[in-house]
DNA sequence: CCAGGAAGTTCCAAAAAATGGAACTTAAGT
DNA sequence: ACTTAAGTTCCATTTTTTGGAACTTCCTGG
């Protein structure tokens, strides 16, 4: 057990929900002595990974934190470019957008963009949703192999919604579904009332995989919008697909499914 | 020499000129044997502190960080909150704003909203610039008392442009200025032909302490504008001013000089 | 204003990890 | 295929980390 680990783990207590920790925090949340606990905040704040809040015994990322992880951003050009696409789309319409990874078998927010409507879907940057039960997650998955997808759930799954897929054999036929129509689309499945288009596009050169998303309530949106935000979604998603020679990529089927592919 | 001040010297490495690193980068950025750049570097990608780039020998930031590092400015909630005052007074009149932090005899750009105009000035966040040449640093530095400004500079200071202050006495000169008028002003200091106006304000609980600025050219901007962009900071400051209760805050004095405080 | 308790820090010897030089392997250029 | 640069692994020595317990500080309520 090295040093770098604990720290990794107590970087990883922070959260949209939990934005300073204090020696206590990290005995119950890591299990770890308390005499290790207060050494290890106090020398991750000496060599300025925290700071602390005043001087009080509460402590926060540093602003190293901040700098280094605004870089990466910069450094994985293919979120900036897909933040700009997804970005433009909802400062259009009016809808929240935002742009999302995969880590194994989780999806996690990596940019949002607030929609205007008075009714608008609201995400947390940073929280991780299963793969599988969203629409994000599917477009992502659809660019893996069936026998890659089998592989990450070696287990099996259990939906957590009544519009998540039941089994391995309904997530592969959806994700069948999603190939052939160069989207996915999730109803009623992380919250009710929200659909959300997604379309997952890849760099080749870094191996990056992004989802582009638009968000909004199923009620106020009319079959013709829907299009319009599918349309909007697949011709960004192309153009960044074209300049990264992104060859899994799966174009926009001209006649689009009026149920969620 | 512990390793997490070497895992924070390779994060120290990254800038916005260097967005990824190799073995051979720390070699020659840090001194050290190549065998501890390998090793460290591979093990801050097993933490989750790095990752590599596709499967080459490059190592970026990772995702972790980049969200950690987001949390910054909402447990430091005052950066928050100015920087929310400075995007709407930018997004209202184009000019360009920004918030920045002190560390020492440094100021260091946290957030930034450029500005609309054809003509613009343009901030790289995360560059360092000395306190006493900016008026960001005066604004902030006007919150001390004389003694300590004195205390951060034992050896004095070398004025870099024809407008900065030559000499602690002129400093100190300008800094009372500063607490007379309410606002911090700068023209032709950093950068030729731009002009900034910077108030600072703090949170007496957490002991943060940020600056406000708009940066705007100073041949298309009328003496009209300038004293709307001063009321408009003015007024957002004192407004946060009043709800973190800072009592080392200088309000605007209502007959606002023509000249630069 | 003081007792009691919770939160945080310091101490120590045992256990584990880091160091750096050199040998070794892999990748890249000619 | 040859040469060189870049990166990785090895190992004995040195340094850091660990966790229980004693100690200090900071609150809170009587």
């Amino acid at each position: 057990m090295t040093i770098l680990s604990a720290a990794a783990d107590v970087l990883r207590c922070f959260s949209s929900t939990r934005h300073d920790v204090t020696v206590t925090d990290l005995v119950a949340l890591l299990g770890m002595p308390k005499s290790n606990a207060s050494r290890l905040l106090r020398s991750m704040r000496d060599e300025g990974f925290l700071e602390t809040i005043g001087d009080s015994k509460r402590y926060r990322p540093s602003l190293l934190l901040n700098q280094v992880g605004q870089l990466y951003r910069f450094a994985a050009s293919l979120i900036d470019r897909a933040d700009a696409v997804v970005g433009s789309i909802s400062d259009r319409i009016g809808h929240t957008g935002y742009i999302s990874v995969r880590r194994g078998e989780e999806i996690i927010g990596v940019t949002a963009h607030p929609g205007r409507h008075a009714l608008r879907v609201v995400t947390a940057i940073g929280d991780r949703i299963p793969a599988f039960a969203s629409s994000t997650g599917r477009a992502l998955l659809a660019r893996l192999t069936d026998d890659e997808v089998r592989a990450l759930y070696p287990a099996g799954f259990t939906a957590p919604s009544e519009t998540a897929p039941r089994d391995m054999d309904e997530l592969l036929a959806r994700l069948a579904r999603v190939r052939g129509a160069g989207f996915a689309e999730s109803h009623d499945e992380a919250v009710r009332g929200v659909r959300a288009i997604s379309i997952a596009v890849g760099d080749p050169a870094t191996g990056d995989e992004v989802a582009l998303c638009i968000s909004f309530p199923a009620a106020t949106v009319e079959p013709a919008e829907r299009l319009a935000i599918i349309r909007s979604l697949g011709e960004g998603a192309a153009e960044i697909a074209a300049l990264t020679q992104d060859k899994r990529f799966f174009p926009l089927n001209p006649s689009i499914p009026e149920t969620a592919p």
